[in-house]
DNA sequence: CTGAAAGCGCTTACAG
DNA sequence: CTGAAAGCGCTTACAG
């Protein structure tokens, strides 16, 4: 199958040694005017590029990025990864995706060697540099065979992380504060007369959900609101799991007036839970999700949502990565304060 | 930052040759039990693994594999992808992820360059495989541009597309029917007494929505239902465009009493709509989505949609590809029939 | 401006 | 069972 054009033959069809070949392709060095049109000629013809492996046993470098998320199915994920992507192909490199399916509970359940695996697999593959998003960087507590494995990884080539900060790991961590935005949202639903809110899914011992929840504390306890740990419902990330939390807090003797959603997931079992015990949002209770993964405009209710601008992380963790392989100055790091954006969910002031 | 730890550093603390060093590790040579032993040892100690562009120009084979895709923000593409990637790491492949963003607007706009570009940068990465899902290849009309460059990728290596099949085009098209779904769902509306569908979202020029409109249209026939052009609304395949497609059903004169959306999508922008003017899901309407995305069990209302068994055709296309490859026999094709979920929004038979 | 040659890290006949 | 050597397709000092 292989046509195998390589440099010798343009060489040759050319009527030049295959390093003068080389010096046109490069571009940077001096070649007679005459020479370089008959030899780009040649390369037109055969539609001749060289072969990477080549190069890149030479020049020490593949052009190729990699990318390990837990799931490229979740749209946090998905869209993180469009940005990394489009800016690499910008940059001339391209991207090898790792999806190592890590999940709390499987990890919880025994299965903790994959990201291991793949940090090896992307360092055995001579990749330029890696992100890494999501995954055990998100427990609270990290295995030490995983630390190893990143250091290791980490001590080779240039990666950077979307996560917490682990000392004595040479990642670039990039770390969005997670209490800001649950702080603008319950101090709303406070605003609109709110005393009980429930928080709904997420997992414990994962750090997002820990420090969201800690943010949450804070508020109730800054404005006086309700404070019981009944108001706690969480579970995972998924569309069932925000359906199985929320129907906790349904069941609750006292009810909520308003429920926290982790993300729009969480949100989307939430909205089919209440709607089973036939209550109404936002007249019986409100609903914000924390995550916004789709246009909220078009939910039922309109969902109102936190905007944690995904897609400019995207683009800056990106271009984080390629400045620290191509030695540039990085790029300022950008306000990633999330947005809330008010939809109906969230419902107007209660009347007294 | 590289180790560089090669092959020959192994063989002189091995107190081996280098060729010696490499038979240990390809595992199908006889070697000296002792020596390999001794071998295995060092290799161990460093975690040395052999460079793989090193391998690959010897072997011609670079362990990796391109996946080309419209958009992987769209959960049939990630759930697809998420399978393949799964087989293709377990048998010991890599792979890039190339999103395109090709969409049928704005390649009717002129932005139609990219797919090609990415043919050829798989081509140079020299990947040992490729799949294509979508893209300009569910065009109805496809480009002499297009076809030339995916002749000239099929024809260097094996390539797998999901998609219909182009005459001298050298690639394994895998082309799932369209029309069986839709006339189960119709069959199933009318069954209920539904006279009066409405087709909601896709856009024109498109494979999937033509094919699925002809079986609409034959359907229609063949039922003796209300045969109208209005009744068609096209539009794209995303969230908005439901919304807008199924509001101009909306305000027929002579209202629908059913709906079939292009996908999960369009269902949703679709309940966004119906709610807009204040009717129910299914009492005032009934709703079928031909494409299930998510669970329908946990969208309000519970939405009856066609399972297609993407998850299946991912590990499907696959295994056929990595059988071209090491040319081996290929797999059964699989019954990709799709099946009907009955959940809530298609509701119940009509009282007359 | 251009060519001959070394070398990137590996695999595999070819001898022994 | 093992080593010396050629060669995969390229780039880059080194001469000229």
């Amino acid at each position: 199958m292989n046509k195998n054009i390589t440099i010798l033959q343009i060489a040759e069809e050319s009527g030049v040694s295959i390093a003068t070949v080389s010096r046109v392709l490069s571009g940077n060095v001096p070649v007679a005017p005459k020479t370089r049109a008959r030899v780009e000629e040649v390369i037109k013809k055969y539609h001749y590029t060289p072969n990477p492996m080549a190069q890149g046993l030479i020049l020490r470098q593949s052009k190729t990025l990699g990318v390990i998320v837990p799931d490229i199915t979740n749209p946090y994920f998905s869209t993180l990864f469009t940005q990394i992507e489009y800016f690499a192909h910008q940059a001339h490199y391209s991207v090898i995706l790792c999806n190592t399916s890590f999940s709390a509970t499987s990890y919880a359940g025994g299965e903790h060697e994959k990201e291991e695996n793949y940090f090896q697999m992307v360092l055995d593959k001579k990749v330029d540099g890696v992100i890494i998003a999501g995954g055990q960087i998100d427990l609270c507590e990290v295995s030490e065979d995983y630390r190893n494995a990143l250091r290791h990884l980490a001590s080779s080539i240039p990666v950077v992380v979307i996560g917490q900060s682990l000392s004595d790991v040479p990642c670039h961590f990039v770390n969005i504060a997670q209490t800001k935005g649950v702080s603008i949202a319950i101090h709303y639903l406070a605003s609109l007369g709110h005393r009980r809110i429930g928080f709904v899914g997420g997992e414990r011992g994962v750090v997002v959900t820990e420090s969201r929840l800690g943010a949450y504390h804070s508020m109730v306890e800054s404005l006086s609101l309700d404070d019981d740990p009944e108001l706690i419902s969480t579970s995972d990330y998924y569309l069932p799991d925000g359906y199985r939390a929320a129907k906790k807090l349904l069941d609750l003797e006292k009810p909520v007036t308003a429920m926290l959603a982790m993300n729009d997931n969480i949100a989307i079992g939430t909205i089919r839970a209440i709607t089973d015990y036939c209550l109404r949002i936002p007249e019986d209770i409100a609903l914000i999700s924390c995550d916004q993964f789709i246009d909220g405009t078009y939910l039922t209710p309109r969902l109102t949502a936190l905007d944690r601008h995904t897609e400019e992380l995207g683009l800056y963790v990106i271009q984080l990565l390629l400045c620290k392989i191509q030695n540039t100055a990085e790029p300022a790091l950008p306000d990633f304060s999330p947005n809330l954006v008010i939809r109906e969910s969230s419902g107007k002031k209660l009347s007294v």
